[in-house]
DNA sequence: CGCATTTATTGAACGCGTTCGATAAATGGT
DNA sequence: ACCATTTATCGAACGCGTTCAATAAATGCG
């Protein structure tokens, strides 16, 4: 599909009318029949660039995940530490997010669905999934955590990222204020904790939950 | 709909010939004509008793909750301590769902979905969330936690508990062996936190998130 | 250029969950 | 026992995502 020059721009035209539909009308809304029209081809035609209706919705993932390594070198840029690097990235990922905010919250759902070409558990999906935890990693490298506690940290806090974005997409107050305020309180939460994963107190438990994590193959690698 | 002693029994009849066969095709490739015809009656009396197909896997979900009740008496009554009540009573609903892993798997994503009758995080689904949570709240009443710590607890365990289901529909080793494990070392971190939690260095930390989860409305009331 | 192969495009058709208006059966009050 | 009202049953129809066989257009190679 999209193998020449011509077919590669239909492609882009399909993409960019099924996303400003998506965004105006939401994602159950939008009927593949809305977006062959408004891309001016029939029907069966927009099967020939996307699998699915869904896939498109990956395709939109694949170029979020470009925007958030741009907001990761930004934050990481700017600051030194991992609470306000993280208040960084997330802020500036929400505020970006809010025009799809409707389109997201019809669409999360095919997060938790192996099957779904959205799905983040979809082995298709291995790369994109490597990439989002690879953004936390590089977001952890501050130099402040050590060991299993930084092995475990990338994941855990991709994992609440993606909780947050749960919470965001149905997250109907004014500017999704009360999402933010979330991030700002659970950012708070991190000083201490890692002042405390210092000392040697917590060792003995990070240690265990990074083994059974790892047993479980939930960790990277 | 199912007013009538009759059509009460309409009614169970369905949905038993229903879950009989989610049970043995799954959900997705179970048909609503499947099940009308199983039940043997037309495909638009089906809707008579339930508004929806996912209608069903609520009904199902509120048969397991039932169970899940007994569960936690049971756990309450055999052991003492919140790491063997949880073991006790995770190990105990695993092995229950073991014959619905497979409609499980199906029916998982609707969980994510807020607009969905099987969603989590439907309004109309308010009750069954708050019974899920007092099941944990039971669980924790052990007099081994106090305060926001004690406050905190039920709805991360939840949390965790749906996270470890989700692990679990996915899973396909014998038995579900690799989500047993999962279960057991999480539950062992759970000691040490326990005795961290009695000392004051964690409450600071503990307080605050208290407040973050308590503001963002994701604590019970 | 001529021609075989690949890529692009089409619209009808399918199967599904769901809706709907019509009709039959049951129920309950007097 | 009668009739008004509620409950139950039916099957056709709708809209959707998706599939498919057929045809057109573009491409690349000798």
């Amino acid at each position: 599909m999209a193998r020449s020059k011509k077919g590669r721009q239909t492609r882009e035209r399909l993409f960019t009318t099924a996303l400003a539909l998506f965004r105006e009308h939401g994602f159950e809304a939008t009927t593949m029949r809305d977006i062959a029209n408004g891309a001016g081809m029939a029907l069966g035609s927009a099967y020939h660039y996307f699998p699915s209706k869904v896939a498109m919705v990956t395709a939109y993932y694949d170029q979020t995940l470009d925007a958030d390594e741009e907001r990761a070198d930004a934050a990481i840029a700017a600051h030194e530490s991992l609470p306000e690097r993280l208040s960084a990235f997330l802020h500036a990922k929400l505020r970006a997010l809010e025009p799809d905010q409707r389109m997201l919250s019809d669409v999360f759902k095919y997060t938790a669905d192996k099957t779904s070409a959205a799905g983040v558990f979809n082995e298709d999906n291995r790369e994109i999934r490597a990439r989002a935890v690879a953004v936390f990693e590089r977001l952890c490298d501050t130099g402040e955590l050590k060991g299993h506690a930084l092995e475990l940290m990338p994941t855990l806090l991709w994992s609440t990222h993606m909780a947050v974005m749960l919470y965001f997409v149905h997250d109907d107050s004014p500017r999704q204020d009360r999402t933010h305020a979330l991030i700002d309180g659970g950012v708070e939460a991190l000083g201490p904790f890692i002042a405390l994963a210092k000392t040697p107190l917590l060792t003995p438990m990070l240690d265990h939950i990074q083994k059974t994590l790892s047993d479980a193959g939930l960790l990277k690698s």
